[in-house]
DNA sequence: GTGAAAGCGCTAACAC
DNA sequence: GTGTTAGCGCTTTCAC
């Protein structure tokens, strides 16, 4: 229609020079009215790149994949990437296949939320991929690019707030070691507690919602029961905040009380709930980031950690009977 | 490798009959020992189908977005289709954007959780599609496949449940008129309240917290403030709750709470808050059979009606001086 | 500056 | 049953 070969037409679509205003004046009316838009599938097969970036997430149901999800598609977005998402919904057996999905689909890259880092043979896997990012996680043996956590900081400040309240009997509940960040919190938690360190005080679940309530449940029995709980992850919160209130105790009187993510439920507890927290959209942001950057050149593999800040709000006080009295424990506060 | 030739190979992937079984096994091995994956992005070129369906959503850090994506992946995962996500971040221009984007990618369908449905526009964008379910959503003038909710039988309960109590001052902040959701809601709301309907006491707003929480400060100013609200807007829910907290007022002594969605923030708050539930996977799934269903076939458009309940917990009771007493109005269980 | 033609990896029609 | 071949819609040499 704009009488020139599909060449000039390829040619003005990647805006090459040596085309003639006129010519691309042309071409650019008949795209108009025919309301023509270039098939992305054909181009990438000829291309070898699809502009689409794989997110495989353990679960999406999990808000701060939401947020993570947010944050790298804020980058990607405005390149013309699209993100396809993947859920492996904590399988490692569907997490392997929606990667290997991924790779029939020549994704140009993935960006990985594991639900288990130790999956065998999962490097071969992500070799044929031109660019791997992953999202906090540590899969033994693959070299690549990725965004970690400290979360180790979080926690040495959540401990030192505890224990300067006069705690010595602190639990945890996390999730499960597949993931690095429950491995860090862990190592963040034996290694705070020191001396005080009590095996029985400690306890790694699943991370589903009734798991959390059951370790809670067990773990704040009346006998030996601890005076301070950290909740190690995110998706154990309301299932901890449930069996508390069963029981029920009160917070910080009964139990002070520790999370990991800053989400609506810590917050607008009553009382608000102490968190570890940190900027989940930073991390989509710096992983996206950091993809770019791979599938631009070639160089090391990179790391980017970002940090984590315990924020006290009302949900910690001295321990009962500790003669410790600070402003928290004021009883006007308490349920 | 296999010593056949390429066509042979093409009937063994897509299963075709005639072929020896020997020869399967020769192909099959090759393709073992070879790591072949076939190329999507070519089979999509030569059939059309690229087996991806584009899931454009206003805002993903919604979480009930999350639980329709789990819904529909759910049954899109099994049968090989991927789903690209398409973040409009509620604008109506970056929306009709995206969509023009996973037009050009050829995705085979196009699920629709749409910011705005009233963009000029948006049915000719739509057309190139081969299939388009609307989830909860009305495009004036397109006829498609649908999965809808029933909002009013949510509210006329809720609303019935109220007056029942006693309350006649019943306050409403909702989202904007631009999603189904919110009209249904403020219909059924009008209808339901009838004679005793006072516009002062109906507030919509962006679904942002700030502005939840602002609309709230707002709306329960010591003179003549309801005696109820309910809160018609999964994502108004933590702001104003945090203003409920910030006056502070009593739930439900000073107020009876009514909110949409169970949420982990309804379900655990002290009181529970009485909520207007729905099954959001449920709608993901019934979206995407709806599609593939299309994808099939012809036909009329359908249209699936999800119901929503009404679910009484503790945090409405009769209003202050109405001389009633309900169980939920003892003193005892408020702050 | 622009056109002709090859080829990306696949499927399907047609031969045999 | 299996092979040969055209062509999906693009980009990219290579001519001119």
């Amino acid at each position: 229609m704009a009488r020139v070969s599909v060449s000039t037409v390829s040619r003005v679509l990647n805006d090459h020079p040596y085309v003639t205003d006129e010519t691309r004046r042309r071409v650019a009316e008949a795209m108009d009215v025919l309301q023509y838009r270039p098939d992305v599938a054909a181009r990438s097969m000829r291309t070898g790149a699809t502009r689409a970036i794989g997110f495989v997430v353990a679960d999406f149901s999990n808000p701060l994949f939401s947020a993570i999800a947010m944050g790298a598609d804020s980058v990607l977005h405005p390149l013309g990437y699209s993100l396809v998402l993947a859920n492996s919904v904590r399988d490692p057996e569907r997490e392997t296949e929606v990667i290997a999905a991924l790779g029939d689909r020549r994704v140009d890259g993935l960006l990985l939320s594991l639900a288990d880092e130790r999956t065998a043979g999962l490097r071969e896997r992500l070799e044929v991929f031109r660019a791997v990012v992953l999202l906090d996680r540590d899969v033994p043996g693959l070299h690549c690019d990725r965004v970690l956590t400290d979360h180790a900081t979080g926690i040495h400040e959540a401990l030192g707030h505890l224990r300067a309240l006069g705690h010595r009997r602190i639990a945890m509940i996390a999730g499960t070691e597949v993931q690095r960040a429950t491995r860090e919190r862990l190592r963040a938690f034996r290694e705070g507690m020191g001396d005080f360190f009590d095996e029985r005080l400690l306890c790694t679940v699943d991370p589903l919602l009734e798991s959390g309530h059951d370790a809670a449940r067990h773990l704040l029995e009346p006998r030996d029961r601890p005076t301070a709980l950290i909740v190690a992850h995110n998706q154990l919160f309301a299932g901890i905040l449930s069996a508390i209130r069963e029981l029920p105790l009160r917070v910080p009187a009964d139990l002070s009380l520790v999370t990991c993510e800053d989400v609506d439920l810590a917050r607008l507890n009553e009382p608000p709930i102490d968190v570890i927290n940190r900027d989940p959209a930073a991390l989509g942001q710096a992983a996206a980031e950091l993809l770019l950057a791979r599938l631009e050149g070639n160089g090391p593999p990179r790391e980017i950690m970002l940090p984590t800040h315990f924020e006290i709000r009302s949900s910690t006080s001295a321990p009962q009977g500790s003669g410790v009295l600070t402003p928290d424990s004021d009883p006007e506060k308490e349920t």
